[in-house]
DNA sequence: TCATTGCGTTAGTCCGACTAACGATGTACC
DNA sequence: GGTACATCGTTAGTCGGACTAACGCAATGA
């Protein structure tokens, strides 16, 4: 081992992270985000789903049949992207895609029966696995954590940057 | 006009989330550091650098001259991107990049005044977005944020996935 | 009627996280 | 001393998510 690796690494080998950057609350949201992406993706990835299709279901479910775009602003994916979501739902026969006669330029998505049972398995689903996410928190901190971000993502979401 | 802007519009139509979405923790995450990269992002290059530059400064002040892969393990950034990054900081004249004499396969990583100047103004920019980032909570929320975002990430950290 | 707006769709950009593999070098073991 | 293996910097490329641009078409309203 050279001389200048000895100053660099403690006894360990584990490299030390600046405090600076170790607190900084946009590197632990990305990092965050980062391992509660992954471990939703491959949850999901397990039934042969994707986060989009339960957003798209839950949302039908709740607030009945609507147009892609309607789907579009009730669960936030774009609608470029909903083209794909759609078609990967509708291979598995979870919702259907039906031309609407009132406005000959839309599509009315209906949720299936198969698709309500999958929606009630994909909510089990995520409830471990956020259980999962949450794991090391009380329940009264999964609370606090919960109210904490939805508080910061309201005032992001209602306050755009005057840039 | 982002997706979280985009959805939940006050109508009759009433095109609303379902709160099961809303509610997701790993929802709430990706769509605020979402917000939080943006954020971030646009207020580094005003000042022309990126969040990597900053955590590999910093990582250089704190802890002394490093090679690139000791730089990785401290910033978290994979050495295959770490390339890039002291490719913008060499040419800024923020670093220097010299072969180690002995170990002729790596490079020490040294921060130089100009860097260490500059690294100083990030710090300052840095707090300034946070402060904006986290402006609807109290002082003690704010801590009580990055406590529960550290405790998570500790978690994932240390406990990989069993799959 | 004609311009405008909304719809679904296709294509493509940008970025961050991550993997694979290469050539050059260094280390360990027999 | 050779040889197998590990490490370093580097290039290239994958993957998914967020987001933009623009098309053809249908509906709307002045």
């Amino acid at each position: 081992m050279t001389r200048a690796e000895a100053a660099d690494l403690p006894d360990d080998g584990a490299p030390k992270t600046p405090d600076r950057l170790r607190r900084r609350a946009s590197r632990l949201l990305s990092q965050l985000t980062a391992r509660s992406d992954r471990l939703i993706n491959e949850g999901l990835a397990q039934v042969d789903a994707r986060k989009w299709h339960y957003a798209v279901l839950a949302s039908l479910q709740d607030f009945g049949p609507g147009s892609q775009a309607t789907l579009s602003g009730r669960t936030g994916i774009y609608r470029s992207d909903m083209v794909g979501v759609l078609n990967e739902l509708a291979e598995r026969d979870l919702v259907e895609r039906a031309p609407d006669p009132d406005d000959r330029r839309r599509n009315v998505i209906t949720i299936s029966a198969r698709g309500r049972r999958h929606l009630r398995r994909l909510d089990k689903v995520l409830d471990d696995l956020h259980d999962e996410l949450l794991a090391p928190l009380s329940p009264a901190e999964r609370g606090q954590f919960v109210q904490l971000l939805t508080r910061l993502l309201d005032h992001h979401t209602r306050t755009p940057d005057p840039a």
